[in-house]
DNA sequence: ATATCATATGAATACATGCTCATGTGTTGA
DNA sequence: TCAACACATGAGCATGTATTCATATGATAT
């Protein structure tokens, strides 16, 4: 089945044996799968202004992120179906809202750390 | 608790649109570059394991997240070339740790908000 | 009814991505 | 010196993705 080498024979190196926890590759699809929804700076704009503007329908977003209107509908298709987001028809218009409670932190994070640049790491 | 989120008075990348406050394209590409990183089931589960490993070598990596030591090397050098990871060449091998002190606390958090399955948002 | 608006969606397209395979580079040991 | 080892890298390929365009659906207004 695997043809790669098990380095527990021959290895002499002192430091932490490989026999440490990893994510199983369900758990990092899972995880992957999240953090690809923020992997693209249209939909990250998107989300973002959904946290800012609590609800809001397609047409404001797409001025707000400067996309298509169709390609707005298209990324919300993404988080809608992946529960990130939710929806209330009012008339012709769909309003969008933040439906998954834990992104916030997640991009308050990132923001935190990788805009604020107290310029630790590059 | 405080709102973190919002851009504080003295950052100078702040724009205020006439409605609503949505990144800038260039901070939504740079956060989105950052969560593609972890977009990758087996990027991430390098990225975990050697946050819980401390320093291992692309053998050893390789055979943790059981895909081939090329593909390994290969996504090593992405997230080399991000800063991510940073090396140490000591022999033959090639020791790998993490550079990015802020990643750690990006993937506990989706960890403790996605894994452990406390329904809270379904 | 019909026109228009707001949104959704499928097809097509251009581009990005992750892998394998082959090969290259530098290191160690016989 | 030569072979094996550890890793890096480029090419090629298959798949994924973000957009545009055309069209469809449903609601509102005339």
């Amino acid at each position: 089945m695997s043809d790669m080498a098990i380095p527990s024979e021959q290895s002499d190196h002192r430091h932490r044996p490989p026999s440490e926890e990893v994510l199983s590759i369900d758990d990092a699809q899972v995880l992957a799968d999240r953090f690809k929804l923020l992997s693209d700076p249209s939909r990250l704009r998107i989300v973002y202004a959904l946290l800012e503007g609590g609800e809001l329908c397609v047409s404001n977003l797409a001025s707000l992120v400067e996309v298509s209107e169709s390609a707005t509908s298209h990324q919300l298709r993404q988080l809608r179906m992946s529960g990130l987001v939710r929806t209330r028809k009012q008339g012709r218009e769909v309003f969008y809202r933040i439906a998954d409670s834990h992104v916030r932190l997640l991009l308050d994070t990132a923001v935190e750390h990788y805009l604020h640049e107290h310029d630790g790491h590059r």
